[in-house]
DNA sequence: ACAAGTACTTACCCTAAAGTATGTATCATT
DNA sequence: AATGATACATACTTTAGGGTAAGTACTTGT
């Protein structure tokens, strides 16, 4: 987990622009160019975490897990670890993040009518 | 106008993203947190720069006209300006520009029921 | 002569996000 | 005893985005 510097302008404008912008505030929830690809991916149902790896090949281990830890602390996704060795554990949106699908599917839509 | 380094490991990721997935070709022109203010301040017509600036009080001008450039780049804005002194510019949504209006209300939706 | 207004532009710096590489725990299997 | 599988963790580096501050052009008003 990377620390951030709360004092920092950055931090501020994001602040101001939070409390204004229901926008922003959903940007800050999926705003990466790889929490959209994997709450799209867990759509379609609870993956365990060697699947997701699979499924986005170019994602390193550390982006995954990283985001995946924000969108669960986010109460977006739902993480389920069986205490089996080795490791059996699987991720699925919550109630909240599968509200979020109609947003990437008018993203999704139109994307596919400007690209 | 910030120069890119297209061999950066970044780019390439990014590039495969937008090749396979629509969500974050969306991303890619809405996905700053300036860009979904802008063009909110524009659904409601065209502005000026000034008032552009009056109505968003935290953007620097650097961050404003930048952001603005790309969405004229991208083709989500219209740019008008009148030769006179002072200059005279006015900013409007592009037809693609009014049409990710569903995606920034989809946003908006979501986030005043999750804040 | 000089300030004021408008819409930028440019040079420089700082920070957070993303990438690279390597390490850890636990048990079953060979 | 070593290997493999799974799901992470962590130290370090790079890069793109955002911020600061100052300057430019052109004309009108004082």
């Amino acid at each position: 987990m990377t620390a951030i510097k709360s004092s920092s302008t950055i931090q501020q404008n994001k602040k101001t622009a939070l409390a204004m912008c229901p926008v922003t505030f959903t940007m800050e929830k999926i705003g990466s160019y790889w929490k959209p690809i994997i709450i799209y991916h867990l759509s379609e149902g609870s993956k365990r975490y060697s699947e997701l790896k699979k499924a986005i090949p170019a994602v390193t281990e550390k982006m995954l897990i990283q985001h995946l830890k924000q969108l669960e602390t986010d109460g977006l996704v739902i993480r389920e670890a069986r205490p089996v060795v080795p490791p059996y554990v699987t991720y699925q949106l919550s109630e909240s993040g599968r509200q979020l699908l109609p947003v990437i599917h008018a993203m999704a839509t139109w994307a596919t009518a400007h690209m």
